[in-house]
Formats: structure tokens, C-alpha cells, sequence
DNA sequence: TATTGTTATACTCTATAACTATA
DNA sequence: TATAGTTATAGAGTATAACAATA
């Protein structure tokens, strides 16, 4: 349905064993040890690394809007990750709000994504204690979904953040070229059925 | 390190049981049986819902990139469906093709993906035996990475297939306006280092 | 029969950590 | 010590399929 997005600081992961290089093929390692240097670096996504050719993606539009939805995507999760919230759940927290008594199904077809996708979706807001399930008046199987106190404050706090690094995405634009860059993007290869 | 992207068609999956809804809990279910009515539908994401209020959502520019990449993403896979390539793998082909004896590392840090993601990535195409690791000439720890003669018959047809795909994409916009897209989303938050 | 929410399962992409072989 | 490739593990996000409860 909806591919796109998905990366997000994983937070934390496991340990276990590599190998070597060409040719050889390593045998087995123990798991747990720290490690003595840093391991990685990630500074992050550099969209143009010197003296490589990129062939046909320089000329690509797609390529283009994905080369900057990854570098957005990294400032957004920076910007808020104190309150863990990733693009899809701050989205779905701003439809929530924006249109009450709103059923998993909705949500779901609002978002672009199935309806399990909706479910886990809700299920990790709720158990932040973001967003609940009402029953849905006048229907026994749906829920009605609403923001929970906390959630409206930190619905609040968090637009202020996207509002924040949005502004930041976009300052090397003036109003002018920002305008024009939304029309433009909106005018992309509009849905099938539309 | 690189968010973004993943989603691509599944292909198929498993099966389970599910259950009721508001309040009820189900118990069970067996494995294996057709479905009588087709199960989801799926017509593509809608970027705008009717009578929806998207809020914030509307005005900032990383949705509207956000919204134009999930619809790119599944022209895109569509259209690429048939050699069972992916933007990320269709990105690595033409890196590799256009940057002769490139290093794991090197190729993991264009794409902006860990050197682990590389390994995965470079594994998938040597299955498909589109790409081949040779032996790095000076360094025995390293490979240099080649396309097979079926690699460069594949990259050839999967980019006539990309071209026709991102003009479709862009077909609304003129030549002109195409260039302007491009020229603001690289205008957009350079990376921090540069 | 169709819809709503749900669970089970699976797959892509990505990450961190630790390890081997080599430099 | 540092680098290149690797494996193990983890997890977000998404999908399909099948099912219970309800409409």
C-alpha cells in the first residue's frame, strides 16, 4: 500500500560475531563485551559525496525528493525524539486531534496504510498514554479514537518542535520559494483514482 | 543513520487469526483456507482525503515532500516490479555500475546506510547475480564490486523503466518547472558537515 | 454478506555491537 | 590501532491473510 518511510532510531540492538574478508569465512564469537573504540560514526547523510558519479538519479526527480525526505527525516527524529514521537505517529496524533470520533479504519485510510498497520499504531500511542479508544457511539464493533489529556499537551509541545524544524528545512528559502516548492510537490503525479 | 525507505511489496505472507472489537476478546484459529471475498483493496495512497483536516500537516514543507515520496515510491515499485528491483537497489546498481571498483564501505557511505545494510544489500544483488564481489587488487581484506554482464543488461532495461517512471511522474510539470523542483529540494537543510 | 478491529506471520530496510582478517 | 567485511540481534514500519463480533 503505503511504501516509503519507515528507519528510526532502533535505540539500542544486540551483539553477536562477523568475519573477515574476500574469500575467508569466520567461524563463531561470544556474545556480550564492550567495545574498546567507538564503533560507527554516522555524520550523517551526505546527499552528494565528492567525486562520485551518480549517473542517472542526478537527473531523477524521484531521486531528488528522496535524497531531501531523508535528510528531513533525520532532523525530524532529532527534533522529536524526547518525546518519541517518529512521523507517522505525529501524524496520526494530528489527524486524531484535527477530526474527532475518528474510527481505526479512517485513520488507517487517511494515513495509506492497512488497517494492522493502524492497530499497532494506535497500540503504541495508548501505551503512551497519547491516545484512547472510546467506544464509537452507535456502533458496537468501532472505536472512536480521541487524544488523552497528555496527549493534547504533547500534541502541543511537539507541533512547536516540527513547527521549528520544518522552519529550519526550509531556511535557505524565502516564503516565496517555499510556496512555490508545496504547489509544485503537489502537483506530482496525482493519485490513480483521482 | 539514513531513515526513510522501506516498504516495497511483501510479495505474501503468512496467515492468523484475528478477533472481535470494542472491548471483546477472541480466542483462536486455524491455519490455511481461502478467503471467500477479496480480503483488502488497496487503490493507492490518496495524498489528500475529502473532508479530512490534515492541521499543521498542510502547511509544513517536509509533509508535502513526505506525501509526494510515499506516492513516487509506489509508482516506483510498480514499475520495477517485474526484476524485483527497489530504489535502494536500483540506487546501488547504477553507484556501482558508474563508480568502478568501489569498496563495501565506500558504496555504504554514498547510500547513507550502515556498512552491515551494504552487506545485505550487495548479498541480495549477488543472488539475483546482477552484481559480483572480485577480489580488491592491493588490499586483501577488501572486495571491488562489478556488475555481471546480466547486471548491465538489467540496469539498462530497469533505468529505461526509472526514466519512464519519473517522466511520468513529473509529466504535470513542465521542463522548466522540473528544473526549479529539483534546483529548491537541494536547496533544502544542507547536510550539517558541509 | 460486509465491515471493524484484531492477531499471526513475514519481509524490507535500517541500526548497533562485536568479531575476524588484514593493513 | 585502524579498516573492511561480516554476522547476530533488534526493531520500526508495512503487508497479506484469516478470524470474531457486529452490522
Amino acid at each position: 500500500m503505503n511504501p516509503d518511510a519507515s528507519g528510526d532510531p532502533p535505540a539500542a540492538a544486540g551483539k553477536s560475531g562477523g568475519a573477515g574478508a574476500a574469500g575467508t569465512r569466520r567461524k563463531a564469537r561470544d556474545p556480550l563485551a564492550p567495545d574498546p573504540a567507538g564503533t560507527e560514526a554516522d555524520t550523517g547523510f551526505d546527499p552528494h559525496v565528492p567525486n562520485v558519479d551518480y549517473g542517472v538519479l542526478d537527473s531523477l526527480v524521484g531521486y531528488a525528493i528522496r535524497r531531501a525526505q531523508i535528510r528531513i527525516y533525520e532532523d525530524f527524529v532529532v527534533s522529536l525524539r524526547q518525546w518519541q514521537i517518529t512521523p507517522p505517529r505525529f501524524s496520526a496524533l494530528v489527524i486524531i486531534s484535527r477530526n474527532p470520533h475518528l474510527k481505526l479504519t479512517e485513520l488507517a485510510r487517511i494515513l495509506g496504510i492497512a488497517r494492522s498497520g493502524a492497530v499497532l499504531l494506535v497500540d503504541a500511542l495508548e501505551e503512551m498514554k497519547l491516545v484512547a479508544r472510546r467506544p464509537a457511539p452507535g456502533d458496537r464493533r468501532a472505536y472512536s479514537l480521541v487524544l488523552t489529556p497528555a496527549g493534547r499537551r504533547t500534541l502541543e509541545a511537539a507541533t512547536q518542535a516540527v513547527v521549528k524544524h520544518d522552519a529550519h528545512v526550509g531556511s535557505a528559502l524565502t516564503e516565496s520559494e517555499q510556496a512555490t516548492l508545496k504547489s509544485l510537490l503537489a502537483r506530482l503525479a496525482p493519485p490513480r483514482a483521482g
